[in-house]
DNA sequence: TTGAAAGCGCTAACAG
DNA sequence: CTGTTAGCGCTTTCAA
């Protein structure tokens, strides 16, 4: 079985590659119904799929974008790709994806990778630790759009979530269901904007409602399976009078509220919990999780269409920032009122 | 900044297009190791990003994977991705993804475009759907790889997971716990294999033990939000005397468990519960949720080598059938003596 | 309305 | 040890 290419198709229906090119890609410059269709057969015939390589070599555009992740279990990451490969699709371009893990080397060697393969830009969530990397890489035009996390210093096309405001709706959120001593419980990082941010949301609240910096409570661990849990538990020892918790991350809630309850203590009369990201099973937990819901899917969606735009217009209209709203949902963690 | 293509190197280096080829392709055919260097340097200077378009169309070999997934959502496909994702880097491919959503339409075109691409093979979840297509694909020698369902009467790779088995597995562990009155939840869906194998295993467990056909509970729904936790509580209410319900998949699980929650049963005490598919959050239930753990990475892995082996080997070797054997993981919910 | 020819950036005979 | 040359399959002037 040999590949049919468009001389194949050609030949057959006796007429010259350009012809059946311009027929492929609909730049007909009047060419008759009949050729026309008689080329149409010949392809559906002969199986004729054009080889897009050699498309993208001649045009260098291939249609494809690539997008760098860091972290495939979390399911807002997922939510987010699901985003992104909707809107690629809608556009009619394709997807290539990897996963940095969080490590600056990966993260470069795949940019680098996508720019080899004439990938024709990428959406990135970057582990902030390549700054030189990405100065280059915005100087030199390359279609890019940063998602969740921001670049310090560098003008680029951005789209986030307002980590400030969903942090500190959270605690406002606790305040209001008569909670006074909050603690939040977060990743050690020095890098990242998130968690910054969210701990920074939940400073600002507290000190706006008259609380005073020695009254906060930021419990934090490494990010490893078990730290967060062990973490919590030594504090609600030394500090049983807290009564509230605000967990900066899913994974983190789950170890968090195994803390609790072994501790033997009720959620929420005597310790409410409100946790950051919205999942699949925060309403099947028991009982039902207050959390802060985040675009991440709109995210996904907006950044890719973004980058498109960009892509079109070689690249030369100013960047944009965008910042989109988290939301807060209440149930039962949290001791609302019903 | 104008691309630096291959013979900008080479003139700057004044060398020939072919001594740098050989040198970026470790073909040195006894390149002395002085214009090796001085290669090297000039590409380090220029910056040159070989592209990956005019080698992959010369040498007919882009490596580059396709892999056609048909939800996001659950994250037992995560894991699988992951698995994918981390193969296809170890052995020096790319991966391009794409979501057929069960879509049989979808999944024909995003086959036919990865073709057009010059995606060397592809791993597929398939929407059993197509046959006629998958016929035709596999007659065409095209590298693929099917997993997780079987395409009946199809001489292909597949890798799957032991369902009968692990529905089984979980059954039984219920019966050796003292539940006498087991029930099956599930979708309703005729065409994929996976369901109709867990219920078969299912259905064998039981009978094996002595039970008649009569015996058996298996609750239905549609697979739309709410829909099995209505035909849970229905079922549950007609059959009280119900002591054990086996989920056949995570998001099932959840539903069920709110089921039996809002009726007031306590679980596992009044009812045992088994759910299929490890997750992250099974074990921060309330009670830690017993489940049967699925080798979804592993999959991944897997069928990505196997595929990789085949464009290696021009798919010449006769296809290979892998099932992988799931796992029981013991925790509260279903009763067991600790 | 159609075709001939050049060339995208690279690799691989074949020659030297 | 290195260079010359001929394509890979397609698009796109330019000419007919």
């Amino acid at each position: 079985m040999m590949k049919v290419t468009i001389t194949d198709v050609a030949k057959k229906a006796g007429v010259s590659k350009t012809t059946v090119s311009r027929i492929i890609n609909h730049n007909y410059a009047h060419t008759t119904e009949e050729t026309r269709q008689r080329v149409l057969d010949v392809i559906k015939e002969l199986d004729y799929r054009p080889n897009a390589l050699a498309k993208g070599l001649k045009s260098s555009q291939t249609n494809v974008i690539g997008m760098v992740l860091s972290n495939l279990k979390n399911p807002f990451w997922t939510s987010v790709l699901e985003g992104v490969e909707d809107a690629t699709r809608n556009q009619g371009f394709h997807l290539m994806i990897c996963n940095s893990d969080e490590e600056p080397e990966k993260e470069e060697q795949y940019i680098r990778e996508f720019r080899m393969r004439q990938v024709d830009g990428i959406v990135i969530n970057p582990t902030v630790r390549n700054p030189d990397f990405f100065r280059q890489l915005v100087d030199s035009r390359y279609p890019l759009v940063v998602i969740n996390r921001k670049l310090p210093g560098l003008n680029v096309n951005n789209v986030v979530i307002n980590n400030v405001k969903g942090a500190s709706m959270a605690v406002r959120h606790l305040l209001n269901n008569g909670k006074r001593n909050i603690a939040a419980v977060t990743y050690r990082n020095e890098h990242v904007s998130t968690w910054k941010e969210r701990i920074q949301g939940y400073r600002t609240a507290l000190l706006d409602s008259g609380y005073a910096a020695e009254d906060l409570r930021i419990v934090e661990a490494e990010q490893d399976s078990g730290k967060i849990k062990e973490a919590t538990l030594r504090f609600l020892r030394e500090h049983p009078d807290t009564d509230a918790v605000f967990s900066t991350n899913n994974m983190i809630t789950l170890e968090v509220m195994d803390a609790i309850r072994e501790l033997g203590l009720s959620i929420p009369e005597r310790i409410a919990v409100v946790g950051y990201d919205e999942t699949v099973w925060a309403k099947h937990l028991n009982p039902p999780l207050t959390t802060i819901r985040q675009p991440g899917y709109q995210m996904g969606q907006i950044a890719t269409n973004m980058l498109i735009e960009a892509i079109r217009t070689k690249n030369e209209t100013e960047p944009k920032q965008i910042v989109l709203e988290p939301e807060l949902i209440v149930r039962r963690s949290s001791g609302a009122a019903e």
